[in-house]
DNA sequence: AACGCTATCAACCGCTATCCT
DNA sequence: AAGGATAGCGGTTGATAGCGT
């Protein structure tokens, strides 16, 4: 049983996301908004599954998506998001609000689980610590485990409130965030694409700009985009920074975000979090959110801590 | 210069939750 | 209420860049 994977569908693209299609995604989002991704490969003519599109749109097209290194004081949220929420990467997200969960997922898995695996056997000398940092023991007595349990989260509850309310670059979870507009992320993909495209890029990461596509773009007007002006060739490299620059005059009008209530709603940790206020998990993460940033909540409200007090 | 190994990260896959009819 | 469709999440994979030999 079960339904077939979407992706399996004959005629459907797979692999990296080419300038192109990002452009026909952007276009269509900028036009209709997020949502109803079923019928964007359509109504795009992109040959990528909805879920595809999604993801490409989710994780690095929209607006206020920060790349690059992470600070010390996303590390450390991360760490202690971790340890107190587990692998939950879209609730740790949602503290991080210009960090994709895939990218947290991807941060940890590279760096973090290395970084406390090699601080891990000084911390195991004391006493026995899980994997993923949380410290507990079952030889412990319930008392002392709470005790301990007390103190990791003051740990985490103190090293979390340092980082959303001393570093000014890392935006708290109440205040109000400025995100870069998607062209500037399409931008910015568009010259990390150039900066390797001239030699080392596979056919995948080639323009391939049919003429439809060209119409598409064309029916704008202003946004050309020529064959000729973006080839793989020698002159690809000012050509698509062209092509960047029609991004800019393509999508440059202000306000993207603030035109469509999702991306406030989504890139807003407590609106992520309330969205779904009735959901169980979640009214533990408000309880969780009001602990951590009022210290309104008693810990014993938590289920999730509750659940490994029952270990003893 | 060539090769192999490792690290990184974008994208995919499979599953579950939720929505809709 | 039931079943199908869709969205979202977390785990995993695969391509590739970078580094060492």
């Amino acid at each position: 049983m079960g339904r077939p994977p979407c992706c399996d569908k004959v005629g459907v693209k797979k692999g990296p996301w080419t300038p192109e299609e990002d452009i026909m995604l952007v276009t269509y989002i900028q036009e209709h908004g997020p949502g109803n991704w079923r019928a964007v490969p359509s109504n795009t003519g992109l040959l990528r599954c909805s879920k595809s599109c999604r993801l490409r749109w989710t994780n690095y097209l929209r607006p206020g998506i920060k790349r690059g290194n992470f600070t010390d004081h996303e590390e450390k949220m991360i760490i202690q998001l971790q340890a107190l929420l587990g692998n939950k990467w879209a609730a740790i997200a949602s503290y991080l609000p210009e960090r994709t969960d895939n990218d947290i997922k991807n941060f940890w898995n590279t760096h973090l689980k290395k970084k406390l695996k090699k601080l891990q056997p000084a911390v195991s000398d004391t006493n026995s610590t899980r994997n993923d940092g949380f410290s507990m023991s079952h030889s412990i007595s319930k008392g002392q485990w709470e005790k301990r349990l007390q103190t990791d989260i003051n740990t985490a509850k103190q090293a979390l409130h340092d980082a959303l309310s001393l570093d000014g670059s890392t935006p708290a979870p109440q205040g109000s965030f400025t995100y870069a507009s998607s062209t500037e992320n399409i931008a910015r993909l568009l010259k990390s694409w150039v900066k390797t495209t001239p030699t080392t890029h596979k056919s995948e990461r080639q323009l391939k700009i049919s003429s439809t596509q060209h119409s598409f773009y064309n029916d704008e007007g202003d946004c050309s985009t020529s064959s000729d002006a973006i080839t793989p060739s020698a002159e690809s490299k000012s050509s698509s920074v062209d092509l960047s620059e029609a991004f800019e005059s393509l999508f440059g009008f202000e306000s993207f975000e603030s035109s469509n209530s999702e991306f406030s709603q989504s890139t807003s940790p407590e609106a992520s979090l309330f969205q779904g206020e009735s959901k169980p998990a979640v009214r533990e993460l408000s309880m969780l959110e009001n602990w951590l940033f009022d210290g309104k909540d008693d810990l014993t409200n938590f289920s999730i801590f509750d659940e490994n007090a029952k270990l003893f």
